[in-house]
DNA sequence: CTCTGTGCAAAGCGTTTGCAAACGA
DNA sequence: TCGTTTGCAAACGCTTTGCACAGAG
């Protein structure tokens, strides 16, 4: 079985991008929470590798969302969060208590739609449901 | 028929804000235009309201947000920009040429099937597809 | 009259930049 | 070795805040 190291090589080499351990570890932090800051990125590698900068984490988030390894999620009233291009999945964010959660849901009906009202070549879609939680929902009137 | 100010100082009044000559005018160019960010429609308003302050801008920004009468949207690599929250539509950037339309494309079912899938109330989609619009598909190989 | 909203200037914060040293291929 | 990446510190730009005054209800 293919180790995960590997993968994240393999990603970086294809994009002609080299491979350091700054960026094997933010790959591996995203890959592990799904979605998240750049601060939380940062403050999770600097507990292994206390000499990581903040703003190399910053020039790595940029420059591999460039390459299409990773794409940002915003929802609103919330920071930035980044997660791999790989996951095909759709976001639901509670209103309340503010977490962010995947689904899988496809969207490629919906792309095909848009496709062919707009003339677009649609080859990506970034959707937040918004909402209330059913833990939210229990404590409210 | 009824104007458009009164339909924003209704929008205002029931929210338990006040109607200022500023609010309605962030309220005017932000119908007028779709959607804008807080730049454009500061530099806008400055030129037939020249003493209003970027600051106000934000506020009253905020202050509709939070009151649900404006919401944001964010493509990847652009401002943020605003729109009014009784538009029902999703939106279609251009990779290219930054380029954001609205698309006038029904989600209600893609909604239900979200709230079935993760148990959440879904009462808001914020959905954004990313492609090459028909100009910009003519300039490439 | 009272409370909210405005304008200004300053502060705050997240993000980017320039540069020399370190490192990957 | 050569071009890329890192780390640091300073700079930047967008957004928020505090406060006195003005304005809406």
């Amino acid at each position: 079985m293919m180790t995960k190291i590997t993968n994240y090589e393999n990603e970086l080499k294809t994009k002609n991008l080299k491979v350091t351990p700054q960026r094997v570890a933010i790959l591996k932090e995203i890959e592990s929470s799904g979605h998240i800051s750049i601060e939380d990125i940062y403050d999770r590698i600097k507990k292994t590798y206390p000499s990581i900068s903040l703003a190399t984490v910053y020039k790595n988030i940029n420059t591999m969302q460039d390459a299409h390894i990773l794409r940002s999620v915003k929802a609103p009233s919330q920071k930035q969060k980044f997660e791999l291009c790989d996951d095909k999945h759709v976001h639901v964010s509670c209103q309340k208590c503010g977490r962010l959660e995947d689904v899988r849901l496809d969207m490629s009906e919906v792309m095909k739609t848009c496709a062919n009202e707009t003339g677009y070549d649609i080859y990506d879609v970034s959707t937040i449901f918004i909402g209330i939680c059913p833990e939210c929902k229990k404590e409210l009137p």
